[in-house]
DNA sequence: CAGTATAAGTTGTCCGGACATTTTGCCGAG
DNA sequence: CTCGGCAAAATGTCCGGACAACTTATACTG
């Protein structure tokens, strides 16, 4: 059946073969690493190079001291985009730059109580501010930051532009992010927005709405961009085979 | 220094330290697993271990027989998005469906040159269609799919929009595909669109173009779409740590 | 000189064993 | 009954060794 290649991939491949045709369902147990020896034949180096690979496609979940449990009946396909910092998440080149003009509080209407997941009429502020190319300080979009204004936020946030910017870079690091979840739309260009991007209010414009989670799934902030026609770009490339993968 | 946790680990720390500082240029060859347990004092399991690590961090690349080299200064900080087919990718569920109604030859224009990356005037079949909701029929966008007219192309798109969009189901599969880029623009809703559509030409309209590479990165296709306002919502988490997780 | 066989060097696979760390359930003390 | 300690079980770390597969350079042959 399973006869070519490494003996691990021949064993990682059998037990995909058995968790996809169901004999653990999610949530259960497989066999131990030394039961898994046994059954097949091999080293427990074997058996475990087999279960690595398993987990790295996601399959599986180990624990020490507790054991192994099928995390997902097929191979995980993940499509990823790789990247140096949020910047490039977002497409924006170095060359651009965000600045905040303005610092105000607000209770959440009904969109921006969808944002930020709160309630209606929460305290909230909200950071206006244009993004600029570096060099010629050309307009390239509007920008409004909104947080939940918690103690901790309006201490923070609560202050002056650049201050309020600064907190935003820190809270956005690489290491306290975790998801982010982007947005788009076309809208007719708002007349507030209209007005700095030198636009008619009604053209087509592309709204991007960015919310940022960390670790814990708690939503840092919300950030909501328009542009007047730009184009936004996002390239992605499948991930490698995580099994077969020398 | 790297005086916590597993040996590998510290191996490894050690190891991305001196990269980051430039003792072995991207390219060059760094020193064997045997020169590494000698100067780290540990077996060769634990070196292997901690170059895997490296290497699960895209720093490094491993040949048999050749040696290990240099690949990035830096470990490499991915988002992904976890998909279980190319509609998951694209955020459509499967309550929707594509149907084709025509298919046409088409000498390039400068945008579908630019588009399929290939010279201006040259052969290429457009063919037209409709995402429309499974239950309700409800039109949802029209799209256009471009490819360079092969003779191959010829053959297995050139004949009726059914088969044609098989052909196309089969050639963006998940085994083949190995990238994808979208576009996102804020558009005026085009004329020809716009009756389908049943909408006002010149309202905002979403335009998303999505090109599907395979994995020697030759094109495999162009897909524009036209949505009349609809949301694009992408959700993307950032990769485990693949130097410290167990 | 061209091409081929050979040898050395390097990473990949696989085995066996030992101990550490973490989890879990059991059992007894209070 | 509750709590703590203890032992069993499971995975994690690390060692040593052996051979296989592949790459590269060398030496040899025609």
């Amino acid at each position: 059946m399973h006869a070519k290649g490494p003996r691990y991939q021949q064993v990682a491949a059998s037990l995909i073969d058995e968790i996809k045709q169901g004999r653990w369902p999610v949530g259960e147990l497989l066999p131990t690493e030394l039961d898994l020896c046994e059954r097949f034949g091999v080293s427990r180096h074997t058996a475990r190079e087999a279960l690595r690979r398993l987990r790295d496609a996601g399959m599986i979940e180990r624990r020490q001291g507790s054991g192994t449990r099928v995390a997902a009946l097929a191979p995980r396909i993940a499509y990823e985009q790789r990247v140096s910092s949020i910047e490039d998440l977002l497409q924006y080149g170095k060359a651009t730059k965000l600045e905040f003009s303005s610092i105000e509080r607000r209770a959440a209407d009904r969109t921006i109580a969808q944002w930020l997941d709160c309630s209606l009429g929460a305290a909230t502020i909200c950071m206006h501010g244009q993004r600029r190319d570096r060099a010629s300080r050309a307009l390239l979009c509007v920008t409004d930051v909104h947080v939940v204004a918690t103690p901790d936020a309006e201490q923070r946030y609560g202050t002056t532009p650049p201050l309020a910017l600064a907190t935003m870079l820190a809270d956005l690091n690489i290491s306290r992010l975790s998801r982010v979840e982007q947005s788009f739309a076309a809208i007719p260009m708002p007349k507030s927005a209209a007005g700095e991007l030198n636009t008619r209010a009604g053209a087509p414009a592309l709204a991007a709405l960015r919310r940022y989670f960390d670790r814990s799934g708690k939503l840092i902030l919300a950030a909501h961009s328009v542009h007047p026609g730009n184009t936004f770009t996002l390239s992605m490339s499948l991930g490698h085979d995580v099994i077969a993968r020398r």
